[in-house]
RNA sequence: GGGAAAAUAACUCAGUGGAAGAGUGUCUGCCUGUUAAGCAGAAUGCCGGAUGUUCGAUCCAUCCUUUUCCCGCCA
C-alpha cells in the first residue's frame, strides 16, 4: 500500500492511511501513548490506545524514542485542536530505527550547540518552516518570472576578474591560473539580456567579506534579473511588483509556517500597499530629521522608541518580581513553579534584548543627527528610515560616488545614478539593488578608470555599448536577506540549510 | 578591520579560595486524551587548555584555544 503524506491528510478524512515519518514527541500514560510524528511535509499525532491495537503494537509506540524513524496505519479523524487540523487513530505501528540519545531534546539550547548540530537542527519545527518559507520564495520567483516572460540564464561561478578589488573575493586555483568565485551575475546578465531579452540568474554567490554580523554569509544565493529596454521607472515597477508577488504567495500558501514562526504579519500584509518612492535627498532630509511623517521626525520617533522600551522594560521587571514572589510562597505544584521559571528566564531574556535596543537607540540618533549628505546609508539609517514609514521604501537617484561605476548617470539630475534600493521594514534593511545600466561607452570607460579597475578585462563588456547598444536595467535580490524578512529572523544563518560565514563553520 | 562578553552535567545556567549545585532531558515506577503545568525515585562531572600566586585554585593573575554578541563593509 502506497503511503500518504501528512499535507494530504484532508483528502482522506475518515479513511484509513499508511503514514511514514520519524517521531517528533511522545508523551504516554498506562493505557494511551501520544505520537507526533512528522514526515517532511508536516506534524501530525497519532493516537495509540491500547484497547485498539492490543499489547504488542502499544509496548512498541512506547518504546519509541525522539527521532525513531515508524510506520503507522490509522484511521484519519478530524480534530480541530490539532496543529494540522487532523489526527491519527492508529491501528498498527511497525519500527524500521529507535534512536538512541538524540541529541537535540523539546528544551532549550544555545546557537553553539544547535549549530553544531545543523544536520539534525534541520529537523526541528521552527527549521523546517523556515525551510518551507524559503522554497515557496524561490517556487514563486520562478513563477514570477517565468510567468512574464524571463528566461532563467546561469552565470559563471568561476571567473577570471578581480574587478572589485581581491579582499572579497575567494580565490581558487584554476588550472594554473587564479579564479575567483563569482561575486555577482550582473555584468554577464547584461551580455544575457542582449541575447535573450528578458533573463535571469539564479545562483550562488561568494563574498569573502570579513563581517560577521546576523546580516552576511559568505555564500548566499542571488536573484539578478536583467532587462533591455528597461528603464529605472520600468524597473523600480518591476521590483515592486516582483516584492508583492512573493510575499503574496508567501501570506496564501504558508500560513501554517508563519504559525509556527510566530511571525506577526502586521508589516507583510502593507506589502500589498503601493511602495513608497523617494529621491535619496528626500531620504536623507527625513533620517536627519528634517521632515516628519505623520507629525513626527525620525528624532521625536527615535525618542519615543526609547522611551517606550524603558517603560517595557519596567513593566517586565515587575512581572519578574510579581512571579518570583508567587514561587517564594511555597503554594504552588513543581509544574507550576517550573512553568513561572521558565516565564522568568524568558522575561529576563527579553529584558537583555531591550536593553540592547535601548542602548542602540542613542547611537542611532547620533549617527541620524550627524548624518553625511553624500555618504551610502548606514545600517541604522535604513532602520530609522523604514521605521518612519512601517512598509517597504525604494531610495533612488543616488550620489554617483557611491554606487558602482555601471550605474547611469541621470541626465536631468548630474551627479545622481539612477540607482534604486529596496528597503525592507522592521529593520531588515536593503534587500533589493538594482538600475538603470550606464549606456555612455565614453562615461563607462571613464568610471573604470576612475575606480582604477582593469581595463582589459571588461573588454568584452564594453562590446555590449559598441553592438546595439539599448537602455536596459535590473536588480539583485539576497534571498537569504527576503527569507530572515518574511519569517521575521533574528540571524540571517537560519534561512539557508547550511549556512557559511566568516568565522563560522564549515563542518557540518 | 574595530569593540564587548562567555567557557561548570547530555542541554540551559547558578555558585564558592577549603569535600560540586538547580532546572530540563534521560532511565524506573504510578496516572486512560495529552499538546513546554501530574506524582515519586535514580544515574550523570579532570568546573575549556597551559603556566603562575597560594598550605590549598573550578574561583585570583597571565597566555592560548573555542564560542557568542555589537559596529564598519555589503545582498
Amino acid at each position: 500500500m502506497a503511503h500518504t503524506y501528512i499535507k494530504e491528510l484532508e483528502k482522506h478524512d475518515g479513511h484509513e492511511v499508511v503514514l511514514k515519518g520519524w517521531l517528533a514527541q511522545k508523551r504516554d500514560s498506562k493505557a494511551i501513548v501520544f505520537l507526533v510524528l512528522r514526515d517532511g511535509t508536516g506534524f501530525v499525532q497519532c493516537i495509540v490506545d491500547i484497547n485498539t491495537v492490543g499489547e504488542e503494537v502499544f509496548e512498541m509506540a512506547k518504546k519509541l524514542t525522539q527521532e525513531s524513524s515508524f510506520t503507522v496505519t490509522g484511521t484519519v479523524r478530524k480534530d480541530d485542536k490539532q496543529f494540522g487540523g487532523y489526527e491519527i487513530q492508529v491501528t498498527a505501528l511497525t519500527i524500521y530505527s529507535l534512536a538512541v540519545d538524540y541529541p537535540i531534546t523539546p528544551k532549550e539550547h544555545g546557537t553553539g550547540f544547535l549549530m553544531d548540530n545543523r544536520h539534525l537542527w534541520l529537523r526541528s519545527k521552527r527549521q523546517w518552516a523556515i525551510m518551507r518559507v524559503r522554497n515557496t520564495i524561490i517556487y514563486s520567483i520562478h513563477k514570477f518570472f517565468q510567468e512574464r516572460g524571463f528566461m532563467q540564464m546561469d552565470a559563471p561561478i568561476f571567473t577570471g576578474n578581480a574587478s572589485e578589488g581581491t579582499t572579497t573575493l575567494f580565490e581558487t586555483d584554476f588550472y594554473g591560473q587564479p579564479a575567483y568565485l563569482s561575486q555577482s551575475g550582473q555584468l554577464y546578465g547584461e551580455a544575457m539580456a542582449f541575447a535573450q531579452g528578458l533573463i535571469y540568474t539564479f545562483g550562488p554567490t561568494f563574498r569573502a567579506e570579513q563581517s560577521k554580523t546576523r546580516r552576511h554569509l559568505s555564500e548566499f544565493w542571488m536573484i539578478e534579473p536583467e532587462m533591455a529596454f528597461y528603464d529605472l521607472a520600468m524597473d523600480m515597477d518591476l521590483i515592486e511588483q516582483f516584492v508583492q508577488h512573493v510575499v503574496g504567495e508567501v501570506l496564501d500558501s504558508c500560513k501554517i509556517e508563519l504559525k509556527v514562526l510566530e511571525r506577526d504579519t502586521k508589516f507583510l500584509d502593507r506589502v500589498k500597499e503601493p511602495f513608497i518612492r523617494m529621491k535619496y535627498e528626500v531620504a536623507v532630509d527625513h533620517i536627519q530629521g528634517l521632515k516628519a511623517v505623520d507629525g513626527k521626525t525620525s528624532i521625536q520617533m527615535l525618542e519615543d522608541d526609547l522611551k517606550n522600551i524603558q517603560d517595557e522594560i519596567s513593566s517586565k521587571q515587575k512581572d519578574i518580581e510579581e512571579r518570583e514572589v508567587k514561587m517564594a510562597s511555597g503554594a504552588l505544584t513543581k509544574g507550576e513553579k517550573n512553568f513561572n521559571q521558565n516565564k522568568i528566564d524568558q522575561l529576563k531574556n527579553d529584558i537583555k534584548d531591550l536593553e540592547e535596543k535601548a542602548t542602540n537607540i542613542p547611537q542611532w540618533l547620533n549617527s541620524a543627527k550627524n548624518f553625511k549628505r553624500g555618504e551610502d546609508f548606514g545600517g541604522s539609517d535604513e532602520t530609522v528610515l523604514t521605521r518612519m514609514f512601517g512598509q517597504p521604501i525604494m531610495v533612488y537617484n543616488w550620489p554617483r560616488e557611491v554606487k558602482a561605476f555601471y550605474m547611469k548617470e541621470d541626465e536631468t539630475d548630474l551627479g545622481y545614478a539612477k540607482g534604486v534600493d529596496l528597503l525592507a521594514p522592521e529593520g531588515y534593511g536593503e534587500v533589493v539593488g538594482g538600475g538603470e545600466r550606464e549606456t555612455d561607452i565614453n562615461k563607462l570607460i571613464g568610471k573604470i578608470e576612475e575606480h582604477k579597475l582593469p581595463m582589459d578585462v571588461f573588454e568584452w563588456y564594453l562590446d555590449l555599448r559598441r553592438y546595439g547598444n539599448i537602455p536596459h536595467s535590473g536588480f539583485g535580490l539576497g534571498l537569504e536577506r527576503l527569507v530572515a524578512w518574511i519569517c521575521g529572523l533574528q540571524h540571517i544563518r537560519e534561512t539557508i540549510p547550511f549556512p557559511r560565514a566568516f568565522g563560522g563553520r564549515l563542518m557540518p
